[in-house]
RNA sequence: GCGAGAAUAGCUCAGUUGGUAGAGCACGACCUUGCCAAGGUCGGGGUCGCGGGUUCGAGUCCCGUUUCUCGCUCCA
């Protein structure tokens, strides 16, 4: 374990060193959970997401592809369960360092009145036998009534202090019922805190005419706002999907793990629309596909698989996640969610606009049941960086650090580099880029040892190298060196585009899923 | 958010009982070599995370703070 937080360790630090991941406002000592995508790290992230997109948006004519905003109607979150489910008042024992919800200590504090009650009710219902009168029992009994009033001031207390959000009087009840804590049986609490996982901003310039707004905590909902539009100007018949990448943001009350949780992110959501009844068929069908849209990369197949949710979300009526096996554990990259019709049904009661669909051959109008494909951009990246960062030993005492990304996926795909930096090797070198930059990333490296250029090439991934020699001004052939192998083979000039291109498009990689 | 640890050059790290910062690698220029790191010469780069305090003097001691790592916690 302890070698495994070491790879991590290396792997973040590599994706620094070499231009992926840098921590945000670096030189004003970073903001806490936030990071900036490098020049090698941006071509691997779009790479992804081409990746992705095409893979949704191009190869299903039954899915297409929007952009919706990330400023929306405060009403969405409303509707979502947001607003409501990303508040909660919470208060830490210093002693157990547990942490509670405070709105549930003080209900389950409330609750032992109400068994204390029960408890003298059934006391004297064994006493008393049949000519028991819970009623008149409970009328006349001082135990039961000094138990009842107490258990009123405080629900009365507590339904005030929600009420008006008072979260020092939370603590102060937590505090005056003795409420202790169950694992260390300390009242040693800290100061209740409400944790808003939404970011919140004004909108309207001025302070009478503004009106705050959320940033959203996720894409989809732009999609389920936007599902008339794009169902009747694409005439589009259910079963269909629609997809989008976007930026969206959680406060995050522990944001850890370099890129893994982060403040600000970055999801490519799909949500497909389907007839009531047959949710769970496509909620099947939608965990095969993505699984093997993760595997086709090549990365190993054994280090993905399904954790099937036992908890579910109170929108859903399953859910699975795809997780990778990182360093520190297989941890989720993708969702697939079967969200039922809480989203839209929720929007057509807040909207009060009719959110259904006519389906011709049913011949009845009904609200969509959803399925949610839902991947974290960032997680990827760090699935794909965890399992390519490799070291390998060549000869004694020389490791080299190669990134075995999926080719299709490099930020740089062929470096091409003069064997020494005279002869007219240079020009040479630069007049094959010319021909292929059109096409492909390439880069230009005429430093250092010829071995030298090549470990830098390793270590950001590239899977070729193209070397041109003396030989290659006397009958136009170069070498190409392949990343993974390190063998080198003798090719024409003329046969580099196909080469590279057989490895690194994605139409190649399309065909095989 | 709590607890523990850490922070010195792009990276990995030295820095003695407090006396105004070093190495290797990396980077840049030139020379040399040329198919898998580590040839030569010269050079650039750090107010030692930040802010206070103690002291004649702080990278070093004390306090605070920020960021990171680990554990707990949380996680639609």
């Amino acid at each position: 374990m302890a070698q495994q937080e070491d790879v991590f360790k290396k792997i973040v630090a590599h994706c620094k060193e070499y231009g992926f991941v840098f921590p945000s406002s670096e030189i004003y000592d970073g903001l806490g959970a936030v990071y900036d995508y490098g020049q090698n790290g941006i071509e691997l992230k779009n790479n992804i997401k081409r990746y992705w997109w095409d893979a949704m948006v191009k190869l299903n004519e039954n899915i297409v592809g929007i952009d919706s905003s990330i400023f929306m109607h405060p009403t969405i979150w409303k509707a979502s369960g947001h607003v409501d489910a990303f508040n909660d008042p919470l208060i830490d024992n210093k002693d157990s360092k547990k942490r509670y919800r405070a709105d549930v200590l003080i209900e389950e504090q409330i609750a032992k009145y109400d068994e204390k009650i029960e408890k003298e009710v059934a006391k004297a219902a064994k006493k008393f036998g049949d000519a028991f009168d819970k009623e008149k029992f409970l009328a006349t009994s001082v135990h039961c009534q000094e138990h009842q009033a107490k258990r009123d001031a405080l629900h009365a207390r507590y339904a005030k202090a929600m009420n008006d959000n008072n979260l020092e009087e939370l603590r102060q009840i937590i505090i005056d019922e003795e409420i202790a804590c169950p694992i260390s049986g300390t009242k040693n609490w800290t100061d209740v805190r409400q944790f808003n996982l939404m970011f919140s901003t004004e909108m309207g310039s001025t302070a009478d005419g503004s009106m705050k707004i959320f940033l959203r905590p996720e894409t989809a909902q732009g999609i389920f706002v936007n599902f008339l539009n794009v169902q009747k100007t694409g005439r589009m018949k259910i079963p269909f999907g629609i997809a989008q990448i976007g930026k969206a943001f959680r406060n995050e009350i522990v944001a850890r793990q370099f890129i893994f949780r982060m403040r600000e992110f970055e999801q490519m959501e799909m949500q497909f629309f389907v007839r009531p009844g047959e949710e769970l068929k496509w909620f099947e069908y939608w965990k095969k596909v993505r699984l093997n849209w993760h595997k086709a990369l090549g990365m190993g197949d054994e280090n993905y698989r399904y954790h099937d949710h036992d908890k579910l979300a109170h929108y859903a009526n399953a859910a699975t996640d795809i997780e990778f096996r990182m360093p520190f554990g297989f941890k989720e990259v993708e969702g697939i969610h079967s969200r039922t019709n809480f989203d839209l049904s929720q929007h057509q009661k807040y909207s009060g606009k009719k959110i259904q669909y006519f389906d011709p051959e049913l011949n009845e109008n009904y609200v969509p049941f959803v399925i949610e494909t839902s991947i974290g951009v960032d997680r990827m990246f760090l699935s794909i960086m965890c399992g390519a960062y490799t070291e390998e030993v060549v000869g004694e005492n020389d490791t080299r650090v190669v990134l075995k990304l999926p080719a299709v996926l490099a930020p740089v795909k062929a470096a091409i580099m003069p064997l020494v930096k005279k002869d007219g090797l240079p020009e040479k070198a630069r007049e094959i880029i010319n021909t292929l930059k059109y096409d492909f990333n390439v880069q230009y490296d005429e430093k250092d040892s010829i071995g030298k250029r090549y470990r830098r090439q390793d270590a950001i991934g590239t899977p070729f190298c193209i070397t041109v020699d003396h030989q290659t001004l006397e009958d136009g052939t170069v070498t190409i060196r392949e990343r993974d192998t390190m063998e080198q083979e003798r090719v024409p000039v003329a046969d580099l585009y196909s080469i590279i291109s057989k490895k690194t498009s994605f139409s190649e990689l399309f065909k095989k899923l």
